[in-house]
DNA sequence: ACAATAGTTGACTATTTAGTCGAATTGATT
DNA sequence: AATCAATTCGACTAAATAGTCAACTATTGT
C-alpha cells in the first residue's frame, strides 16, 4: 500500500546526465534535484548520499546497456564483425550526445572512474567492475577471433584490455576535444592491435 | 624592491599534487592554502581563483617535463628507441608515484582533462594544448621511423593520434585499477599499432 | 636610514551546499 | 470510505567554501 512514484527513477536519470555532461565534482544534489523535479526532503528519503544515488544510477543503466551489448556481441555474428559493430554503436551514440547538448561527451564510466578513483568506496567498485563487463565482451570476440584462425592472440584477456584502453582513450580524447570525428577509424586501430591480415580486415 | 617569496611556488606544487591525488571538483582553495603553508589573502593576493592557479601550474610543470621529453625524443636515438624510452620513462614515475602516495595516479593532464572538458575556458585550453604537445613529440617519431622504412605510416599524424590514445587510455586504466603493471605492455601495443615488423620490434 | 614596494595576515562576510524533520498528502488496499 | 504506508514538501540548521580587506611586515634599492 501507500502511494507509488517514478522520483526514484527521475533522480537516477538526472543523476546520469549531469555527470556526463558534467563532473562528479560539479554535481550538487541541489541540480539533482532541481533536474528531476524533487524536493531534496524525497532525496534523502531515496538515498542516503549523492555516491549511493550513482551507484545504483550506473548500476541500473548498465542493465539496459547490456542487453544491446548481448545483441552486439551475440555468438552469432562472427567476431571481428562485432567489434565492428560494437564500433559503429559507441560511434553513433557519441553523435547523438553531441547533436543532443552541443558538446561530445565520451564514456561516462572512464571519465567518472578517472575522476573517482582514489576515493576508493562503493561507487569506484561499481565503475570497476562495469568496465570489467565491456573487457570481458571484447575478450570473447577475442577468444573466438583466435579460435577460428582469424587473428593471433593467445592471450585474449590481455588482448582485450589493450583493446578497452585503446577505445576508451580514444573516446576520452573525444571529450577532451569535442570532436566526434576522432572515432573515425576505431576499427583499424583495434585491428592494428590484434594483427589482423588486411585480408581478413576487407571482409564485410 | 619588496619582499620576495615562493608562496607562488608553493601554490603551483600544492594544486598539482592535490589534483594528481584526487580531483578539480575535490580540490578546495583552502586545501590548497593549507599544504602550501599560505594564507588565503595571500592567495588571492596571487591568484584570482583556482582555474587560474591551475593553469599557471600545469604550464610550469609541463615547461619542465619538456626538457626530459627533449631528451627522450632526442633526433640523435633512433625512432623506435624513443618511444621505447618514452614507455619506460612513464612506468617508472607512476611506480614512483605509487611508492610516494601508496596509489597509482595515471596521467595528470588526462584526467584533469576530462574532468573539466565540458566547462570551456582557459584550463581546458590549456591541458588541450599539452596533449598537443606530447602527440607532436610521438608524431615526429612516428614520422622517422616512416623515413626510414621501419613502420608503414604515411600519416603520421594521425597514427600518433591513436597512440596517444592508447598510451593515455592505458595510464587511465592504471589509475582506476591502481596497477601499474598495467603497462607492462606498452610498447608492444604501440608497436602493433604502427604494425611494427617482429623483427624491427626485437632490435634494441 | 628610509621610502617604496612586494608580500602576509587574520578576521571578516557572503554564498553555496549538505543534511534534518515534522507535518501534510496521496493512493493502494481492505 | 476508511486506513495507513509510501511519498512529498518546505522550512529549517549546520557546515563548508569562496572571497574581501585594511593593517601589518619584511626586503630591496638608493
Amino acid at each position: 500500500m501507500g502511494r507509488v512514484s517514478d522520483a526514484k527513477t527521475r533522480l537516477m536519470d538526472a543523476v546520469l546526465e549531469l555527470l556526463w555532461t558534467g563532473s562528479y565534482g560539479s554535481t550538487t544534489i541541489d541540480q539533482i534535484c532541481d533536474k528531476a523535479q524533487v524536493k531534496k526532503g524525497s532525496f534523502y528519503y531515496f538515498f542516503e548520499s549523492k555516491a549511493e544515488l550513482a551507484v545504483e544510477a550506473f548500476e541500473a543503466s548498465w542493465q539496459s546497456k547490456q542487453a544491446e551489448l548481448d545483441r552486439i556481441f551475440s555468438p552469432m555474428v562472427p567476431p571481428l564483425d562485432r567489434i565492428r559493430k560494437y564500433c559503429d554503436f559507441t560511434y553513433k551514440i557519441q553523435q547523438d550526445m553531441k547533436e543532443k547538448y552541443g558538446r561530445a561527451l565520451g564514456c561516462p564510466q572512464f571519465c567518472l572512474g578517472a575522476e573517482v578513483s582514489t576515493l576508493e568506496g562503493p561507487l569506484q567498485k561499481k565503475i570497476q567492475q562495469i568496465l570489467d563487463c565491456k573487457r570481458r565482451y571484447l575478450e570473447s570476440a577475442v577468444r573466438e577471433a583466435h579460435a577460428q584462425g582469424l587473428v593471433h592472440a593467445p592471450d585474449p584477456a590481455a588482448k582485450a584490455r589493450m583493446i578497452l584502453a585503446y577505445y576508451e582513450g580514444l573516446l576520452t580524447q573525444v571529450r577532451i576535444q569535442n570532436d566526434v570525428e576522432v572515432l573515425r577509424d576505431t576499427v583499424g586501430g583495434i585491428f592494428a592491435l590484434l594483427g589482423v591480415k588486411e585480408t581478413e580486415a576487407a571482409t564485410a
